[in-house]
RNA sequence: UGUCCUAUGGUGUAAUUGGCAACACGUCUGAUUUUGGUUCAGAAGAGUUCAGGUUCGAUUCCUGAUAGGACAACCA
């Protein structure tokens, strides 16, 4: 950690002299002072009542990237403790994107796991005269709770007799009690400024079959009691979560110090936003239920799964968390930045192909009429040990409608009439008439080809303006491409005015289906496989593909805004 | 009109025990390029929310404002 070296001038470029993030130096003071040992020990903690997205991606990346760094442990703990929400559905969605992201956990737990345990911790505190059972109905403990200013008013069960609250919490497990007729709660401090130390409740009743547990209990431990207790028992050093914590932490530590068991420390970090994207579960949750995208893993979701079926890859996210780093100020990333992270994993490793998203008909005059020559294309500039394929050129070809202007604007590099310009991969050509249709609209581009133009060639070299991608008419693969926009418009998605859904903020345009054309090669290309089509973006080849027709997500597209200026 | 947290270029994150603010993204130039991509070189952009104080010196310490956020679910 320390620079040892003091004699030579600090490196600018140097990779690895990243400064610290405050968890970070956190978890170094507490191994340099032996808090725990030298141990660090973290754990992930989700409720498996949705689909994980990208700001539990971030989380992961912390929980997980802190135990690699410092040689420790990371567990994998659902918190499961509100039946009427979870579903083994979400366990295996969760576990499955975390694999996805590229880790492995530690330990699979499950705060269920604990229910005895938590419930012997109940029993504790009855007993120290620190919990009592409560028979105020929920209106009732809302009322007295009193407001943020004002103190709350003290329970008349507040001083119920030891045994009987024993006895009565004995009956709640039991199953003696209706849903809601009494609750466990924490004798603490009705008038405290800090409204979570205000008796909380403990336990609940609720007659609900558990995912895991089934119908073996009814009363069900809420969060507060149950999260704390859950990593001392599995010796949790860092107990990193989001800021929205911050207040429980003196409820935390209250439970801990009263049960007298070991102590892990709680962190709280602020939570990712992202531009442009709804990130609340429930809001997500409600695009599901209500079919405004297909489904969790639908492209345009800000979903682990989503994401991974736009074409993301864990390296891509990883880099991204690491990126962001982690802080306690309210944040909102650049959208721009997490797709500079995609772009630079992509960039290494898409296979490169050329494809027509809007075709225009090109015929070479001067090619002779059914030949057909079989030209090498780079599979990938950034890494030649990929090689080279074989892409057949012939007299018909396709190009894109955005690489011709009849009339050129300023600045415009490609192909207009009396122009030069290169076909990628192949040879230098020139257009010398526009052939249009009755309409007025353009039927073809007759076009003559420099044949001493191509690699190899003498005349190879001469450079001109422009190179733009092409496909055999004859040979072309036709595709499906789906063209993702923000599902959001607004920058702020999440804020919307009162009384207004955040809906209404859907960008009607988010997703384009197109029918395009690409060089055979596509047909070589595997649901999850990435290519970069040469000047227009990079794809995702999809799980609906068949061998007919290819299916292409689009992923992100390159960089720069040439194409938006035309 | 409570408690707690936060405050650094457009955005995000840094700044060793106080020593005239660094990195990344974005933006803009230029070079290279058979992708207007990539790569490379460079530029602009903050004097650290504000006002006091301590100090030779404050983004770092103190005081007081201001702004934003969290908290009143038998959710997590």
């Amino acid at each position: 950690m320390e620079d040892s070296n003091k004699q030579n001038p600090p490196q600018p470029h140097a990779g690895e002299s990243k400064s610290l993030n405050f968890i970070e130096q956190i978890i170094e003071d507490d191994i340099r002072t032996e808090k725990y040992g030298k141990r660090v020990h973290t754990r992930f903690p989700p409720e498996p009542n949705g689909y994980l997205h990208i700001g539990h991606a971030k989380s992961i990346c912390l929980n997980f990237g802190l135990a690699k760094k410092y040689g420790g442990k990371c567990n994998l703990r659902f918190d499961d403790t509100n039946p009427t929400k979870e579903d083994i559905e979400y366990v295996d969605s969760i576990k499955e994107d975390v694999k996805w992201l590229g880790f492995n956990w530690n330990g699979e737990y499950y705060a269920s796991d604990y229910f005895e345990t938590l419930y012997d911790y109940a029993v504790t505190l009855i007993k120290k005269g620190k919990a009592y059972v409560c028979d105020l109905p929920q209106e009732e403990i809302a009322a007295t709770r009193g407001t943020v200013t004002t103190p709350g008013i003290i329970s008349p069960f507040a001083t119920r007799p030891i045994d009987e609250n024993l006895h009565l919490f004995a009956r709640m497990r039991a199953g003696d009690f209706a849903d809601g007729s009494r609750v466990l709660r924490a004798r603490i401090d009705m008038a405290s400024p800090n409204m979570l130390l205000r008796d909380p409740i403990l336990y609940r009743i609720l007659h609900a079959e558990h995912h895991r547990t089934g119908n073996a209990w009814c009363i069900y431990p809420m969060y507060d009691f149950a999260h704390g207790q859950c990593d001392s028992i599995e010796h949790i050093t860092h107990s990193i979560c989001t800021l929205e914590f911050e207040v429980h932490r003196p409820l935390y530590e209250w439970f801990i110090k009263e049960l007298d068991i070991y102590a892990p420390q709680q962190i709280e970090f602020a939570r990712l936003n992202i531009n442009y994207t709804v990130m609340s579960k429930r809001k997500l949750l409600s695009l599901v239920h209500e079919k405004v995208v297909n489904g969790w893993d639908d492209p345009r979701m800000p979903t682990i799964c989503g994401l991974r079926r736009r074409g993301y890859t864990p390296e891509a996210l990883q880099n991204f968390a690491e990126v962001i780093s982690v802080a306690k100020r309210d944040n909102v990333i650049d959208v721009s930045l997490l797709e500079h992270c995609l772009r630079e994993d992509l960039n290494k490793k898409a296979q490169r192909v050329m494809a027509v998203l809007n075709p225009i008909k090109l015929v070479l005059t001067n090619f002779a009429d059914d030949a057909v020559e079989m030209l090498d294309a780079v599979n990938n500039p950034e890494d030649t040990s990929t090689g080279l394929r074989q892409v057949p050129f012939a007299k018909e070809l396709f190009i894109d409608s955005d690489d011709f202007m009849e009339v050129p604007q300023h600045k415009f590099f490609r192909l207009s009439p009396g122009n030069e310009v290169r076909l990628k991969s192949a040879y230098i050509i020139r257009c010398n008439e526009v052939v249009k249709n009755a309409d007025g609209s353009i039927k073809q581009l007759n076009c003559t080809y420099d044949a001493n133009t191509r690699t190899g060639m003498p005349e190879s070299n001469r450079k001109v303006k422009g190179t733009i991608h092409w496909v055999s008419v004859q040979h072309a693969v036709a595709i499906e491409t789906r063209i993702y926009d923000k599902l959001f418009l607004p920058e702020n998605p999440e804020a919307v005015a009162d009384g207004e859904d955040f809906r209404s903020n859907l960008n009607p345009d988010s997703l384009k289906v197109t029918t395009s054309y690409a060089e055979p090669y596509i047909k070589n290309m595997k649901a999850g496989d990435k290519v970069q089509f040469e000047r227009v973006g990079y794809f995702c080849v999809d799980a609906d593909s068949t061998a007919q027709k290819p299916v292409l997500n689009k992923t992100v597209g390159l960089k720069g805004q040439w194409q938006k200026t035309l």
